[in-house]
DNA sequence: ATAATATCTAATCAATTGCTTAGTTATAGG
DNA sequence: CCTATAACTAAGCAATTGATTAGATATTAT
């Protein structure tokens, strides 16, 4: 008996995810949105809920795109710890944009909004971080067996790759390549 | 003739950088500064033009207070290179406040305002991060002498920093001392 | 075709944003 | 002690924020 919707959800949580990315959350208006997604207010809060909704949803798709483009690859690769470097690599041109860089959307939310992040965010935030934490860790043991050198190798690459989120943004290509080949030198 | 000011601009400059360096730049609104601040409105903007003026000394105010904390300490240590990694456990317990760790200002900025930010700010944070490198730099030439060994060194240095300002925000103690100690290995 | 109902448009809500203005108060030089 | 002048208080500005409402429109089972 109803009304069918005439937009696809997932569609419209791209276009919502890409002005996320570039904006930030706070930056970004329910106007904007309104505007990049296609959609009338009335039909994204009957669909989200809220701007947090509408937002918690693009971490998701976030999340997935990334899982494709980095997570998998990385996983599917018979390289090793080349593996890791490859991700490392792939994570600058996959946040790449025409001549900016945009970091993580992750990162940079988790940067953005501090310690007063939604709980639900953070936990989606950290459930991903985790998830690539154990690819990596699944890498490193071709390299060395020793759990407590894994350990803290792992947790040299985790920071090292917030700092190449952050760093995109404000350094040369050149630098973030004199970065990447340092880190992998010292493994 | 007229009357005196009742209070002293570096002292409420100094509230208004701890306000923006907790909360970010968007998210702190004038009304918050104003009751941190411990002044009217009017006096603010009569006092600093403008929000974003008051950012701007906010600015200056942390880069001195880094200034003296961090790179002074840096440029007086006789230990090389070990100065540097020093600066690394200063910065984080620079920036820690209670059990949280609100990053550094400067990197949270960049992070926050991406390329949209102010060409002002922009310089104001960029002239400090030169200052940050040049000091490391001097520090790395008791190492070696070689320059582009040093410009390499210098460029991961300053990455690595970067992600202990965001790792520090969601990451343990623990994991930020393996990263440090990890870092510092091989240099 | 009709009735039921979800989705649409578009106007509007109170609250908050950065900023300004009108009017009062304090402090100095003459 | 005045008078000039800047700093104060506090009310208010238009614009924007996230969110809601009322009414028109489209779709499907009967």
């Amino acid at each position: 008996m109803p009304r069918k919707k005439n937009f696809i959800e997932e569609e419209v949580i791209e276009k919502a995810m890409y002005l996320f990315w570039r904006n930030g959350y706070e930056t970004t208006s329910v106007r904007m949105l309104e505007k990049e997604m296609g959609i009338n207010q009335f039909s994204m809060y009957s669909s989200f809920g809220s701007k947090e909704g509408v937002f918690i949803e693009s971490i998701k798709c976030y999340k997935k795109k990334a899982q494709v483009a980095l997570v998998d690859k990385l996983k599917n690769s018979s390289k090793g710890v080349l593996a890791i470097k490859q991700y490392f690599y792939d994570f600058v041109s996959f946040s790449k944009d025409l001549n900016q860089n945009k970091g993580c959307l992750l990162t940079n939310t988790i940067n953005e909004l501090g310690e007063n992040t939604d709980t639900k965010i953070r936990n989606e935030i950290m459930k991903f971080a985790l998830n690539v934490r154990n690819s990596f860790i699944e890498k490193l043991k071709t390299n060395s067996p020793d759990e407590q050198t894994i350990e803290k190798q792992v947790n040299y690459l985790m920071v090292s790759l917030q700092g190449l989120s952050v760093s995109s943004k404000m350094f040369e290509q050149s630098q973030l390549d004199d970065f990447i080949e340092s880190v992998f030198e010292r493994l």
